[in-house]
DNA sequence: TGCGGGTCTTGATCCGTCTCAAGAGTAGCC
DNA sequence: GGCTACTCTTGAGACGGATCAAGACCCGCA
């Protein structure tokens, strides 16, 4: 939208969500350039997270949500018990912490699987600023709702899919997403280890590795190490 | 709040939000009375749906939520090799649709257990309001954030108990609910079939019905068919 | 009251995934 | 560059839940 940008000026570009690359994934879907403006305002910080670090942790009092900018993450919950349940992986473009809202507590924990930048969106400006602009209300309510069918999907799975089948949903749905931000289809490089795979899958580490083998032994797949 | 009501009016009693008696565990907690009003002027029809029919089928275009006024509802998925998964049971105050705003089209079927009646909101009018009504914004968030939640947990369930814990965590967790609404912690009913409750839980109907044996075998419970 | 369809229980067997274990490959670090 | 720790692969055997099958129970309905 800006015809050019100054010839010379050096200082460091502040990346804004209005002229974010991610504003065609992320919560300023369908928002006016104006209107980006004012989460412009809103949006200022950025915290960077080196692999394996976590970006939050469960029951860690919730004020913000995060843009993933660039990098990798996945979240977990457990159970008093001390199971792990990976609930999910993000990526460029995808929010982090919506489970925050319900308690006011973080609800699982979010670590960073590669080094990574987070946008940091406080939540009560957040609030305030979409009851002013409903493009930025519907926005958000769609990333809650299809952050819904996504684990109604990961249930589907989990509930009724063979170990085959859940690790080929998964792939495609990776690549699918990893497409859409313009890497390849074809090709993937695996950021998660084979126990997070399996964790968020249902399934054992061995399992997880020995179905991999049983792709590749069918040609459906190639993989060098990861 | 009323101190008594009209001794003879006989004439059909308009439930609205701000006299029901589910106002503190549906979309109007945490609002005040004025702000009642305002929802009860959004919320205005109720629908019958007879034990067995479809509140919404999925595909069905999204136009408004429901919120159970009495009964029990079930949700399922279905992937397009037909598979099925129950993704939830529904009881009174707990909100239909929500799967439905991402897309404005409906994600799941909505299955009513037995003769239910919900109320409809509009969703658009419900968006408009609560741009104007903090409270009301508020607590439509933490009910979705709720379900993101709830949905891990579920996840979790599935990725990682055996079969006794799948039941054992489902019938506490229906137990709380309902003791929530005022009923017996030591009885319940099932609105459902050892199916539906197998399809929830990620097991055969065989495996349900044997583990409820197990349960009472072991005097952890009494079965009186249901 | 007796019939029929849906639901539930229980048994026997089978199969997919888990468990345990050993060894190979890989990456980080002094 | 070589050590160590982590990750991955593969095998053998065990086990939990699925599957197949038969019969009991229950409810709605004629």
């Amino acid at each position: 939208m800006t015809a050019a940008h100054p010839p010379i000026k050096l200082e460091p570009f502040k990346i804004a969500c209005s002229s974010c690359n991610l504003r065609e994934l992320c919560l300023p879907v369908g928002m006016s350039n104006e209107q980006l403006l004012k989460l412009d305002s809103l949006v200022t910080t950025r915290r960077t997270v080196a692999r394996g670090d976590m970006l939050f942790r469960s029951g860690d009092h919730f004020q913000s949500l995060y843009a993933v900018r660039t990098g990798f993450f996945k979240t977990c919950v457990s159970s008093e018990d001390g199971r792990d349940q990976v609930t999910g992986f993000q990526m460029a473009g995808e929010l982090l912490g919506l489970d925050g809202i319900g308690t006011d507590a973080h609800n699982c924990d979010a670590v960073a699987l590669e080094d990574s930048q987070v946008c940091v969106i406080p939540y009560h400006q957040l609030e305030d600023l979409s009851r002013e602009v409903s493009d930025l209300q519907r926005q958000f309510h769609r990333i809650m709702s299809r952050e819904i069918v996504r684990d109604h999907g990961v249930m589907l799975l989990l509930g009724s899919m063979r170990a085959e089948e859940r690790l080929a949903a998964f792939l495609l749905n990776l690549t699918q997403r990893l497409q859409h931000r313009g890497f390849s289809a074809s090709e993937l490089i695996l950021r998660m280890t084979r126990e997070e795979i399996g964790s968020y899958l249902g399934l054992k580490l061995e399992t997880v590795s020995r179905t991999f083998s049983k792709f590749q032994d069918e040609g459906l797949l190639e993989v060098k190490q990861r």
